[in-house]
RNA sequence: GCUCGGGUGGUGGAAUUGGUAGACACGUUGGACUUAAAAUCCAAUGAGCAGUAAUGUUCGUGCGGGUUCAAGUCCCGCCCCGAGUACCA
């Protein structure tokens, strides 16, 4: 018989809520713990069994610091602007607005239903209009103001010395040439399928990251963020975060800081080609140079022979997409220009080529090629025969040599070490004014406009050219009505379909609105400060609550966001932090990846040019195309159910089904989705066997930041062990507990509980803490014990993993108040000791115990425990202890 | 290609960081209860060999070497899988 999980679950859940259990206070004497969840896009599909991983991990630590006295926040919000609800709009004519609502309130059942502790009282939805007030607000912070180089940080920018003696114009142009939001026409990712321009972080592979189309360069006009001023920041401050190094490694190959010179090659009297390179000490293998066929020094260097050659190849290159660009990866094209520079170094005339394999968006967009040390050069030159001269000593076995060694061929310097002759050049370079030492990044400005409708609208108003910024008074800017949510093929956004809307006076001057809207990043680049004060309406969050509550202690996400939200938000974090409106420069401290809970899709499949399906064990000698079919179809031995499917699904009633005994699908392990049917949703297992249940099982099924395939066999194991430990404190279904007082078998097997899972909450191994658990349940059921103190204590200790039983169970032992603020026991050394040293590690006549001492217990009472146990002893085997020496920490040898 | 992870029973995964390899759970097998099934409980369960048995013994953490009294863990050289990234000069 089990526990009654249905009635106890609901029971708790109604109780935490109705008295805000969970509330957190923002001024207590209390330390305080800022635990965050990366908040959820309420889709429509709701909830499936891998999103409560973090949500549950992120509660279990909420749980465990607050019974550790900590005043604990721990927020939940919906980041509800974005693509899809947008795209369903298009599909359904409903308002964005109203599905998201629906959604959300799905969403906060489905998670009440787990029995999490948030704080409700502090929820937020990025698409309500007392958010986005105030990322627009944000937003004009950032285009009020600019990156004072000297001071390192951002001021406003009334604080900006302008040139004076220039027209107002000028002026104007100079003020907007410095602003952190700024408007530019540059080559965008253009992703026409989605209707909307993507920023480079959101484009892999030349494929847009959500969909997977086509994108291609395109100058469009363009509101960007100036992230690049904060590059060198945003790279050292990595350093201080107790970040997954994995993660901290992306953003630094993001950032992509490379170090060299900047180096001017002389065409002409009048023109140079600038060049940067990480390699200086190889300036006398450079045998020429090569431009982006975007280069603005083609049509003035370029000889009239080669002209029409080079505007061919010039068009050509700019019709191909990034995908196809990167496809011609392998065989390297180009022109001559029929133009030359001279080497500074080695006054060699050089000849100045166009290749598409120099980037005009990296560095000057120009490069000195080193055919002999540089793989892309080598490749370049053998194919279009150009020279290739050695000036690194080393390597002699391959073609192209690209490590370290000595200096040949280079005149005066051969025999120098090259990385000594990288100083020299530069040094020598700077003196002829020809050169300077330089620094690079990959990371590119922040392509912030997006031409969509379900966004937030960007509060400036524009007077032909000249743009005004929205006032405070003028916030929230609302997202207008519009006739049709449909993205624009020509790149103008659906807001521009409100013709009313568009055009506004002000102070009795006509303006027209910016139609773009913010990327779905920009409301999650803040809204951790919004949960400290959500209901502020004079400020996005009061500062004194801001000053106590950051940094978030704890964030819990997915992987996924490496580059994308984690950048942004430092970012933006970062410039608040410049202009005193937040007092940390960094806004999380630790960061936690929950893995991905990945599903189990069936696959049945169709003989090619048939209506033929056929069953996977007959498959061999068959052409087949694989379709999904939904998980709910299919039994664990991988039969169909094949009326069920046709039943579902009429396509199906009219093909034929081939197999001998039942049909069976094929099983491969993807991404959980609803395109792939083979979500599997936690209200079913919530209802079988209750959310404790489901939440013990998420956590045992490995460790936290391991993605795993969902496989439901194995909860029976946890679902048990709820139940034993219900049964052990029940006798015929009655509560039954004594007073009696409990013996050292059972206090060593509780003390070892006790430590272990103190110590592994702390090393997010939640997974071993839930065996520990029942390895001592099972122990303390052959013990019989019934001990009063043991329930209560275990009650406190098993709360963070399953509340619902243990305020249960604490409350049956009397107690009228909720758990969630008990006092978490601690271990006694003595008990673990005892346990430790029943297997020595013996060798060379001396016994040794390995023991982990963590400083309760001092050496000479550890040294009693020793002579006084039965089982050293047994070890002993007659002889007496001489000396017992004790090794740090680790291990203590017994001489005998 | 480069950069990170990672390879342990039939399965998910433990192993106090160099000290009993396989904890815990699933699965499987056998047994108890039951008219029967489910549920529950008990026992066995890395592989091999010997033995009626208790037990003994050999092999065993992707492969090949090495260091050490002692290696899943450290070092050297390979193989495979996963993730990220991609002409960044």
């Amino acid at each position: 018989m089990s526990y009654n999980f249905l009635e106890i679950e609901k029971k708790w859940q109604n109780y935490w809520l109705e008295n805000k259990v969970f509330k957190a206070n923002d001024n207590s004497h209390k330390p305080k713990y800022y635990v965050l969840d990366m908040f959820p896009y309420p889709s429509g599909t709701g909830l499936h069994v891998g999103h409560p991983l973090g949500y549950i991990a992120s509660d279990i630590i909420s749980r465990f610091k607050r019974n550790k006295g900590f005043n604990v926040l721990h927020p939940m919000g919906f980041d509800s602007f974005g693509l899809p609800a947008e795209q369903y709009a298009v599909k359904t004519g409903q308002h964005p607005k109203t599905t998201t609502e629906k959604n959300i309130v799905r969403f906060k059942d489905q998670l009440d239903n787990l029995g999490l502790s948030f704080d409700w009282d502090r929820e937020i939805k990025t698409s309500d209009s007392n958010y986005y007030k105030w990322t627009q607000w944000i937003f004009l912070k950032l285009y009020n103001s600019y990156y004072d180089e000297k001071l390192n940080k951002a001021q406003p920018i009334e604080k900006l010395k302008i040139p004076t003696n220039i027209s107002q114009e000028k002026m104007d142009e100079f003020i907007d040439s410095k602003r952190l939001a700024y408007v530019d026409v540059i080559d965008v990712n253009w992703c026409e399928e989605l209707g909307t321009v993507l920023a480079n972080e959101e484009v892999i592979g030349g494929l847009s990251e959500r969909g997977g189309f086509p994108v291609v360069k395109k100058p469009m006009r363009q509101w960007v963020m100036r992230i690049t001023d904060y590059a060198d920041r945003l790279l050292e401050d990595l350093d201080d975060l107790e970040w997954p190094e994995s993660i901290k490694l992306s953003q630094k190959n993001w950032i992509g800081k490379s170090e060299g010179a900047q180096i001017k090659f002389e065409v002409n009297k009048k023109n140079f080609v600038e060049v940067f390179t990480t390699r200086p000490d190889t300036i006398y293998g450079a045998t020429y140079l090569v431009l982006a066929p975007e280069h603005p020094l083609i049509p003035i260097i370029t000889s009239t022979t080669n002209k029409k050659e080079i505007d061919q190849y010039i068009h050509q290159t700019s019709m191909k997409s990034d995908l196809e660009r990167q496809e011609s990866e392998k065989s390297k094209t180009g022109v001559f220009t029929g133009a030359y520079a001279l080497n500074p170094m080695s006054k060699k005339k050089m000849p100045i080529w166009i290749s598409d394999y120099v980037l005009y968006s990296y560095g000057t967009g120009a490069i000195m090629a080193v055919p002999a040390h540089d793989e892309r050069d080598y490749e370049f030159a053998k194919k279009f025969n150009l020279e290739i001269t050695r000036v690194i000593e080393g390597g002699e076995d391959v073609d192209c040599y690209t490590g370290d060694g000595k200096i040949i061929n280079s005149e005066n310097y051969n025999g120098l070490d090259n990385q000594e002759f990288k100083i020299i050049v530069v040094d020598f370079l700077e003196k002829q004014k020809k050169g300077e030492k330089k620094v690079n990044y990959k990371l590119r400005d922040w392509i912030f406009t997006r031409q969509r409708y379900w966004g937030e609208p960007i509060p400036i108003l524009y007077d032909g050219e000249k743009k005004k910024d929205l006032e405070y008074e003028d916030l929230p800017l609302k997202l207008p009505e519009v006739e049709s949510y449909l993205p624009t093929k020509d790149g103008s956004s659906p807001l521009a379909r409100n013709k009313n809307w568009v055009s506004v006076q002000k102070d009795g001057k006509e303006y027209l609105r910016e139609t773009n809207t913010m990327p779905q990043w920009a409301g999650s680049c803040w809204y951790f400060l919004r949960f400290l004060d959500p209901l502020n309406d004079n400020e996005f969050a009061n500062k004194d609550i801001i000053k106590y509550w950051m940094p978030v202690d704890l964030y819990i996400g997915g992987a996924e966001h490496a580059v994308l939200h984690l950048l942004y938000a430092r970012f933006w974090h970062k410039v608040l932090f410049d202009l005193s409106l937040v007092n940390t420069s960094e806004p999380f401290k630790k960061l936690v990846n929950q893995g991905m809970i990945l599903g189990n899709s069936a696959f049945i499949h169709r003989i090619k040019n048939t209506n033929d399906f056929i069953s996977f064990d007959l498959i061999k000698g068959h052409e087949t195309q694989k379709i999904h079919v939904d998980i709910s179809m299919v039994d664990e031995k991988n039969n169909l159910d094949i009326k069920k499917l046709q039943k579902s699904n009429p396509e199906f009633e009219d093909v034929n089904f081939v197999y001998e005994k039942s049909f069976i699908v094929s099983r491969d392990i993807e991404k959980m989705s609803k395109s792939r049917y083979n979500v599997v949703s936690p209200d079913e297992i919530c209802k079988k066997y209750g959310a404790d249940t489901l939440r013990l099982y998420e956590m045992f099924l490995g460790p936290i930041d391991q993605s795993k395939p969902w496989n439901t066999s194995g909860i029976t194991g946890v679902f048990s062990f709820l139940n034993k430990f219900w049964n052990l404190f029940h006798t015929n279904g009655k509560f039954h507990v004594n007073d009696e007082k409990p013996n050292d078998q059972i206090l060593k097997s509780y003390h070892k509980v006790v430590k272990k899972v103190n110590s592994d909450i702390e090393n997010f191994s939640f997974n071993t803490s839930v065996s520990a658990f029942m390895i001592c349940i099972n122990e303390l059921s052959s013990l019989g014990c019934k001990s009063k103190d043991i329930l209560a204590n275990l009650c406190i200790l098993l709360s963070p993993f399953a509340p619902h039983i243990c305020e249960e169970l604490w409350s049956l032992l009397g107690n009228k108040n909720s758990i969630s603020y008990e006092k978490f026991p601690m271990h006694d050394e003595k008990y673990l000791i005892e346990s430790m040293i029943e297997y020595p590690v013996s060798f060379n006549g001396k016994l040794r115990f390995k023991i982990n001492l963590s400083a309760s217990l001092k050496q000479n009472e550890v040294e009693d425990i020793i002579k006084n146990h039965q089982s050293t002893e047994k070890y002993l085997n007659g002889n007496s202890i001489k000396k017992i020496i004790f090794v740090p920490k680790k291990i203590i040898n017994v001489v005998c």
